[in-house]
DNA sequence: TAGTTCGTGGAATGTTTATTCTAAGTCCAT
DNA sequence: ATGGACTTAGAATAAACATTCCACGAACTA
């Protein structure tokens, strides 16, 4: 019974992850745990016994071998030879470690190569959140949080192209059990959403350059009405500061080819959880 | 005089390395000879078995054991421990040892101080987006480049923590020029959104665990309207892999303490400004 | 040259390891 | 309920394996 020819052509350790992914669904039970712990922990595989890799899944040993001829090997050892292959291959032989580190750095290739756009993004976004760290002041984040915990409602106003972060502010929000609004101006009524904000509640303005006109219009009606607010901009001269009570400056980089949201993402993950943490 | 005893100190494989070098002259012939096979092929020392490895070596079988031996260990399956730890080293390039790292550097410690978790989340954003470099493979984002710009409207489908992804994908895809739709269920109307889907269009899933029900429902559905899709999540295992044309696989780190959305955005924000710079 | 030490090859040994087999169990369809 | 097909756990087995042992031989010493 020639179950799985296909995967005869003993592929590389890539394949085999298809494979695997593949029959996933056919699998049964015990199978199935054995396929996502072999996705999961391939180091694993490669190196244990099958007696080891066995209690590491928690099946027994005949198991595993029964899933290595599901999948069309011989047994665990033909198996077990991919998952090596893996290990073998990624072995830098030093001079690509090189190469790695070069295109870490980003400036390195030509921009019109989708791979180099990739690069550049990462890297950006990864000195953007390095300078996130050292400018925000603990002060701040102990104020946001102390304002956010005493609210009662939580507003977030985020909107073009800060509404991903405005987004992502409240579903942590929610899921960590806050009650929030978030003014996202749907049917054109973000004046009457915010209405019923009283001083007992917060803001969270989120907006940087180009500043939404639908954000700088209702940030100083939410303003006048008393509310906490915590912004989150790019410039002290932004729209959404006078009046804050606490400001994040999170500036742009200087020749950043598009505007990243990693940073500003990344403080409001902070500030939601920060939140829960320090209410124990 | 206690000549091994310092390689007794069962050290990393570097430290294995120069103790071969430095106990290499004193060193009787066939000892000699295995050194030297030992330091230029450290791969087949860790995968090999005695038979193996005294084969390629050209020695006896017994002639491995003794090396092992007078390099301090029990035996060459002790010494074999060190060799492979070169290899798991090697895979993850960092990863996880960077924030164990990090963890090491005591700053993670107390994690109800926000500041901590400031440097908690901004950490591992880093650490993610540096693996999302290497991973994202150059194939597939030239080919997922390739689909969005034969696409005549994208549709993008991202729900529940994936939504600000989504959105975020929607916004800079809009500014660039696209004519783009975001399956965002509004109105409950998330099957009617996607009514109008040809195979001319093409589909960006995001999903990430636990998989929106949602997502996991209409995907198929689409799948089988024959749209070209590429699908943005964490496990081949996932309910939006099986029937993309191509699968970016970004595995959530081992002890995050949440999700991170951070190198999803990332790719996302790659993905949209890699069309408009390849289409010229 | 005779005696001693040390290195070596190869077979013998006892252990670990993968694999196979069978009885018991589970799940469905009837 | 009952029969049948399919899984599974665990012991049994056979193969592979690292390690040990010992006899032989080379090199050095007296």
């Amino acid at each position: 019974m020639p179950t799985k020819a296909s995967a005869l052509q003993h592929g590389t350790y890539e394949n085999l992850r298809h494979e695997i992914a593949r029959q996933h669904p056919d699998f049964s039970d015990r199978l199935r745990v054995i396929a996502e712990f072999a996705l999961e922990h391939p180091t694993e595989m490669a190196l244990g016994t099958v007696a080891e890799v066995a209690q590491r899944a928690k099946v027994q040993p005949s198991a595993i071998v029964r899933f290595a001829r599901a999948l069309g090997y011989g047994g665990f050892t033909e198996l077990q030879q991919v998952f090596r292959s893996r290990l073998v291959a990624s072995v830098p032989p030093s001079y690509k470690e090189r190469i790695t580190g070069l295109r870490r750095d980003g400036r390195f290739q030509d921009a019109n190569n989708p791979q180099a756009v990739l690069t550049r993004f990462a890297s950006e976004g990864m000195v953007s959140l390095e300078s996130l760290q050292d400018r925000v002041r603990q002060v701040d984040l102990a104020r946001a949080i102390e304002l956010l915990g005493a609210a009662e409602t939580i507003y977030v106003l985020g909107l073009g192209g800060s509404f991903p972060v405005a987004a992502h502010l409240t579903y942590v929000l929610r899921k960590l059990g806050r009650r929030v609004v978030i003014l996202d101006g749907l049917g054109s009524a973000l004046g009457d959403q915010a209405a019923s904000a009283t001083p007992a509640d917060a803001l969270v303005a989120i907006s940087f350059r180009v500043y939404n006109p639908d954000t700088a219009r209702l940030f100083p009606e939410l303003v006048a009405r008393r509310l906490p607010v915590i912004s989150i901009t790019d410039s002290l001269l932004s729209p959404i500061v006078e009046g804050a009570s606490v400001v994040f400056e999170i500036p742009d980089m200087p020749e950043a080819a598009l505007r990243t949201m990693v940073a500003p993402m990344c403080l409001a993950q902070t500030l939601a959880v920060g939140l829960t943490l320090t209410l124990d």
